[in-house]
RNA sequence: GGGGGUGUAGCUCAGCUGGUUAGAGUGCCGGCCUGUCACGCCGGAGGUCGCGGGUUCGAGCCCCGUCACUCCCGCCA
């Protein structure tokens, strides 16, 4: 007999009844009868009843067990009468008769209990994770992880993908997030960084030849965490393609998504395929936000036509001086008590807005602060832009174009959540396309690049050349699903001297981009395919289907927010020796509290 | 960097308007119990009420500061 177990502690059923078994696992649970003993062990695969009774001389040494205690028990698997059998149990048909037990390694007590799933304070399960990691919900999470991982390699390879490795120590990109950096021992003041993503390695890969690849990729960026924003790193499934138009990617990696999510769904609905694409600039009009989430029925329409030259004079004077109003329209909300409006003006104003304002369609006509100060014909108008009638709410946000397409995006999102109109049960996707190439920096009072300075502006060069900078789109989209954005990609830009012009246009002379993305430009020099991907972010796409709002629940060992692994004890001072080692003299600031 | 929330026994939480010795469940320790499956019953130990200051005759509760965790804004090409 094996030294540890002949059956998982998930395996075993009725037809094993009778013979000699050995499990090994953890002591979930122990029922102490006094002279009769159930002791529920636990490993991977499950939960199995071992029972001992007084005439064995083991009964001592169970009884003193302490719970999550390891140990290996041999003995009989026996029938259960019908009304001891357990139904919530794989195993509840049988139990194992306990002949044998060996004690592998005991358990002080424990900080936090296994057992049961409850919300434990978060510091910590972070510090004991390995426990953490035990609880079913937790195990479940990490398992389902790995389905999905294995699911998505399956079919990007199905796809004719190729899984590619690059370097985890590597240059600092000038731009987007902060790097991680790594000291380097041989070239005294000089630095690694970590990847933020692979990009440029893959579409290196793309000019070298290689037409479709993918990598499950580590990504480094040092910003602050969220909560789906796992704060240090992260996993893409990071993608890239030659010889491809945007829609090409969209039909290369929507099947992979719908078929991860369709595998997983569990009962939830999944967007039919082709997912809906929705222009960057009429996402921003309609739900107030590039990541919209289309479970939420409430759409947003400008209403600042209805405004202009009214009575209600605040917004009159706005609309005249080249504000909008947006109305969010939400049917049947007329039926919400006073309180539901006063509420929601009270949140506006804990946003940092004056306040939000509203009509509402009663059976005898529109109320509400706003109605008093339009007229009729105005009222109808409203009703007419948002497709509403009695029994139906219009809220408003106004200002400046963006802010208020923001703020009325929030608010949807909000009003949404509070009247319960999401459903859970529904997995939505949408592309969202037409991102702008360039946008007005307001602090810099310059043009710059609104995303990836690489990505292909459409109408190419002739665009650059002719057209208003901030009117220029890019072969840019991002995939959102549920109102969590799952990647961004581009239609990259394998031009050098598009790729010069551009940079030109954010400020950037040639010699800027020959130093800063020299080996890029010198192979796009050399024969670039045209060539194009994304890249899913592979923990939000667990956390999605794992039904959690908190990215951590699917990371076996996340960092907190502050970015420290508690378990880990990192970040930590290191040794004198090894930062002469690396030529690092530390430059503390006087008042380390200066530092929060 | 800014704003919100939380912090009371190992863990989950209660603690009224500021008023006697800060409670419950669970876990832990001891006792009883042969069919439980969150077993049950009896008893016990366990507290710097995050920390520091202040107001008060009196502070877990009020005020100021601070620390930790968390959520959001900034940030995240």
């Amino acid at each position: 007999m094996h030294a540890y177990r002949t059956h998982t502690c998930g395996e075993l059923r009725a037809d094993t009844a009778g013979q000699e078994v050995r499990l090994s696992g953890w002591v979930h649970r122990k029922r102490d009868h006094g002279n009769l003993l159930f002791v529920d062990l636990r490993d991977n695969y499950g939960l199995t009843q071992c029972v001992i009774d007084v005439s064995s001389d083991l009964l001592g040494l169970i009884e003193g067990l302490s719970l999550e205690s390891v140990i290996t028990v041999t003995g009989k698997v026996v029938k259960r009468s019908a009304e001891t059998i357990n139904p919530n149990l794989p195993t509840g048909e049988v139990e194992v008769y306990i002949s044998e037990c060996h004690v592998q390694s005991r358990a002080e007590p424990l900080p936090m209990p296994v057992n049961q799933d409850a919300g434990y304070p978060e510091e910590i399960r972070l510090k004991n994770r390995f426990l953490d990691l035990r609880r079913e919900e937790m195990h479940r999470n990490i398992l389902l992880r790995n389905a999905v991982i294995q699911s998505v390699r399956r079919r990007m390879v199905a796809q004719g993908f190729s899984e590619f490795q690059t370097p985890i120590l590597t240059a600092s990109s000038p731009e987007g997030a902060r790097d991680f950096l790594v000291p380097s021992r041989l070239h005294p003041g000089q630095f690694y960084a970590l990847p933020q993503a692979p990009q440029q390695f893959k579409q290196l890969l793309m000019i070298s030849g290689f037409d479709r690849y993918f990598q499950i990729a580590p990504c480094f960026r040092d910003e602050d965490a969220r909560a789906d924003r796992s704060p240090g790193e992260f996993y893409q499934l990071d993608f890239e393609m030659s010889f491809v138009t945007q829609e090409d990617v969209f039909q290369a990696i929507e099947p992979v998504l719908h078929g991860v999510f369709e595998e997983f769904a569990n009962g939830r609905e999944v967007s039919a395929m082709p997912f809906p694409q929705i222009p960057y600039a009429e996402a921003m009009l309609k739900y107030g936000s590039d990541k919209p989430d289309l479970r939420n029925p409430i759409e947003i329409v400008d209403v600042s036509e209805a405004f202009r030259g009214s009575d209600f004079k605040i917004f009159a004077k706005l609309v005249d001086g080249g504000a909008v109003v947006r109305g969010i329209p939400v049917k049947g909300a007329a039926a919400q008590p006073r309180s539901f409006f006063d509420k929601m003006n009270s949140w506006a104003q804990s946003q940092g807005q004056p306040g939000l304002g509203y009509i509402v369609w009663r059976e005898d006509g529109a109320a509400g602060p706003i109605a008093k100060n339009l007229d009729e014909a105005r009222i109808a108008q409203l009703a007419d832009i948002a497709g509403i009638g009695t029994g139906d709410a219009i809220f408003f946000a106004a200002g400046k174009a963006d802010d208020a397409a923001k703020f009325a995006g929030t608010a949807r999102t909000k009003i949404g959540e509070d009247l319960g109109l999401i459903d859970e049960n529904r997995f939505e996707f949408c592309w969202i396309v037409d991102f702008p190439m360039f946008e007005y920096n307001e602090d810099l009072k310059k043009v710059d690049f609104s995303h990836n300075p690489f990505s292909m502006p459409q109408g190419g060069m002739e665009a650059l050349e002719t057209q208003d900078p901030l009117s220029i789109l890019a072969y840019q989209y991002d995939i959102v699903c549920n109102g969590i954005e799952l990647s961004s990609g581009a239609i990259r830009n394998h031009l050098p001297e598009v790729m010069y012009k551009a940079f030109d246009i954010a400020g950037y002379g040639p010699e800027v981009v020959d130093t800063r993305f020299g080996g890029m430009i010198n192979a796009l020099k050399l024969g670039a395919p045209p060539h194009g991907g994304s890249a899913p972010g592979i923990d939000r796409i667990v956390m999605l289907l794992a039904g959690t709002t908190n990215i951590r629940e699917v990371i076996a060992f996340p960092m907190n927010q502050m970015a420290q692994d508690l378990m880990m004890g990192a970040p930590a001072p290191v040794s004198e020796r090894q930062l002469q080692d690396v030529h690092i003299a530390l430059d503390l600031p006087a008042d380390l509290d200066a530092l929060d």
